[in-house]
DNA sequence: TAACAATGTCTTATATATAAGTCATTTAGG
DNA sequence: CCTAAATGACTTATATATAAGACATTGTTA
């Protein structure tokens, strides 16, 4: 196992993390799939699956998708299809907003 | 900027990352914050913000849903209190579970 | 349109993620 | 129960993510 790192995160992002690392072992345990089968399929080693599956933040965000993507989960619940329905419409707004953020606006803060 | 990576991905997963990553431009830019701003918050590089936008598959993926979550961007479309429910039901479900994949058992595949 | 700030995109150095291998433990099933 | 296989959890070595900094470019706005 690599050194634990120091890295501190909000309590949203541990359980948005946990909750994927949850949804990814429930889902290759109801399949039965072992933990070696699933890594071999993914191109990824059994110990990064195992920290996978117990939500280490440090692990690549594109192998952790791709692991819930070859059980089937669906991100942003959205197939392929809605995926790139809604990139393309991030892209159209994007293209609306000023390009970069502007030197004197001042930031909005809702907090009140 | 670090080394490529030749890693290679599904369609989906490069769609889901690309998602998030202008998920998190759109709103920074709707907000009008600065790729320094925003790194300096969430404690890292401005050069990681600007991989983290390009939808790299080998950022860790705590820092990227931390960034998110720092813009107020909502993960699984649950708020914090929802992501608790969810991880309880999923414990529960484990509970259930056998806790490692049959020796014997053949996995189901559904594809027919 | 001038000037300045924000961004794109490098390089280099360092921290650390990942692979590979190992051993102990546990569990499901015969 | 017994046993083989799956998993937890470590070590070491290597690949690479990340930070820091630099410079050129571009967009905003005064």
């Amino acid at each position: 196992m690599a050194k634990k790192e120091n890295r501190t995160y909000s309590r949203y992002t541990d359980e948005a993390l946990k909750l994927l690392a949850g949804r990814i072992r429930e889902t290759r345990l109801e399949r039965s799939i072992t933990t070696q089968d699933l890594a071999e399929r993914a191109g990824v080693s059994r110990d990064l699956l195992y920290r996978i599956e117990r939500a280490d933040p440090a692990c690549g965000i594109g192998v952790v998708f791709e692991i819930a993507a070859l059980l089937g989960l669906t991100l942003f619940q959205s197939d392929y299809d809605d995926l790139i329905v809604k990139n393309k419409m991030v892209e159209d707004k994007l293209a609306l907003l000023p390009s970069r953020a502007s030197p004197t606006k001042v930031e909005v803060d809702d907090d009140f």
